[in-house]
DNA sequence: GTCTATAGACCGATAGAC
DNA sequence: GTCTATCGGTCTATAGAC
C-alpha cells in the first residue's frame, strides 16, 4: 500500500479533501442553483466524494448551509477591512468593492450568497438564517461605513443622508447581479459605475 | 345529495376552486419560499385540495411553475400600459410603479418573482427559464421606455442616458425588495424614493 | 373533477466494514 | 476518513374508484 497512514506526509499522493474544498463546491452551487436547488449527494458527486463521507465532516445539511454563509461573510468582511486600510477616498474604496463583487459573480453570472439567502429565506434552517442576517446587517454595514466618513470628508454631496445612500448602493448592488445573469455580462460594472456617478451628483 | 350535477348553477355551494386560485397559492409560496422551496403537496394542502387534484388543473410541476411567472407577467404588463395611459409624467408614473411592487411585496415582504426566478434560473424547467427571461425583459423594458420619454420630455438631466439609468432602477427595485425582507419594512419605500430622488438630479 | 392509493425516484442521514 | 448499503421519509406523477 503506497498510501497508508504514516507516510502521508512524504507521499506524493493525491491531496486530501479539506472543510474548505467542499464550501467552495457548496457555496458555487448556492450561488448558481440557490440554496435548495442541489442535494447532499449533488455536492458530494461535485468533489468526487460520498455522500457519506460529506455528513463525517458536516453532520448535517443545516451545518454546511450555515458554514458557506458564515465563511462568506467573513471573508467579505475581512476584505472590507483590507479596502478600509489601503485606501481613504470614498469612490476608490466603491471602486474596489465592486471589483469584489465582480469576482463574486465570475465568468458565470453567480449570484451573491446574500440574495441566494433573502429569496430562500423563510425555508432555511434556523442557523444558516441568523448568519444570513447578519451578513445582509455587514454588507450593508460597511457601505454605511465608508459612506459616513465620505460625509465627513465631502465627497457625499451636502443633502444626500449616508444611511439612505448606504441602503439604496446595498440594494443596488444585489439586484445587478440578478440583472446581470438575465441580461448581459458588462450590466454589473455599467449599473454599478452608474450608481457611483450618481453619487457624486 | 345537494350539490350534485345539474343543479351547481341554482345552489349557494362552496366556490369551486379556480385555476386562478391555484396561481394566487403557488405565486404567494414562490415570493415567500422560492421555486424550489414548496412541493406540490405544500401547495395542494394551502387550498386545500388534493396533489391529484392539483394534477388535473397543471399536469406537471413545471407547467405550474411557468403559469405562474406567465400570468405574474402579463399583470405587470397590463399594470404598467396603465400607469402609460394614465400619466404623462415621468415622476408621476415612477410613483405609480413604486406603488405597484410595494403591493407585491405586501405585508409579509414577499420578493418578486422576478428576483426568484432570477436565483434559481439554473433549475428552473424550460419554459419557466422563458418566461423568466421574458418577464426581466419587460421589467427593465418598461422601465426603460418611461426614461426614453422622459428624455425627450426633459424630465431626465441631460447626461443621464436613459438605458443605464433603466437598468438601473431595475436593479435598485429588485434589491430594495430583497433589502426589506432582510431589515425593517419602511426600506422599500425609503430605498425607491431615494432612487427617484437621483433621478431628478 | 375530486378522491385514495401507490409507483418509482430521490432525499437526508446512519451503520458498519476497511 | 472514506466507502457501500440501506433506512425511513418525501417527492412528482399516475391509476382507477366515485
Amino acid at each position: 500500500m503506497f498510501c497508508r497512514p504514516g507516510q502521508t506526509e512524504l507521499m506524493a499522493r493525491r491531496r486530501d479533501i479539506t472543510r474548505d474544498d467542499i464550501l467552495d463546491a457548496a457555496q458555487r452551487l448556492m450561488q448558481q442553483r440557490g440554496a435548495n436547488g442541489f442535494s447532499v449527494r449533488d455536492l458530494s458527486g461535485e468533489i468526487g466524494f460520498s455522500a457519506a463521507s460529506l455528513h463525517h465532516h458536516f453532520p448535517s445539511r443545516a451545518d454546511l448551509l450555515a458554514a458557506v454563509l458564515r465563511r462568506y461573510r467573513e471573508r467579505f468582511n475581512a476584505r472590507m477591512a483590507e479596502i478600509e486600510a489601503e485606501t481613504e477616498n470614498f469612490f476608490a474604496r466603491l471602486e474596489r468593492l465592486i471589483a469584489h463583487f465582480a469576482s463574486v459573480a465570475g465568468a458565470e453570472n453567480r449570484v451573491c450568497p446574500a440574495a441566494v439567502s433573502a429569496v430562500e429565506f423563510n425555508t432555511l434552517p434556523e442557523a444558516a438564517r441568523d448568519e444570513s442576517l447578519a451578513l445582509w446587517a455587514n454588507l450593508s454595514g460597511w457601505i454605511f461605513r465608508f459612506s459616513q466618513q465620505a460625509k465627513v470628508d465631502g465627497d457625499l454631496p451636502g443633502r444626500t443622508a449616508p444611511d439612505l445612500a448606504a441602503r439604496h448602493f446595498t440594494a443596488t448592488l444585489q439586484g445587478a447581479l440578478l440583472l446581470q445573469r438575465m441580461t448581459h455580462p458588462g450590466t454589473l460594472l455599467e449599473v454599478l459605475h452608474e450608481a457611483v456617478e450618481s453619487l457624486r451628483r
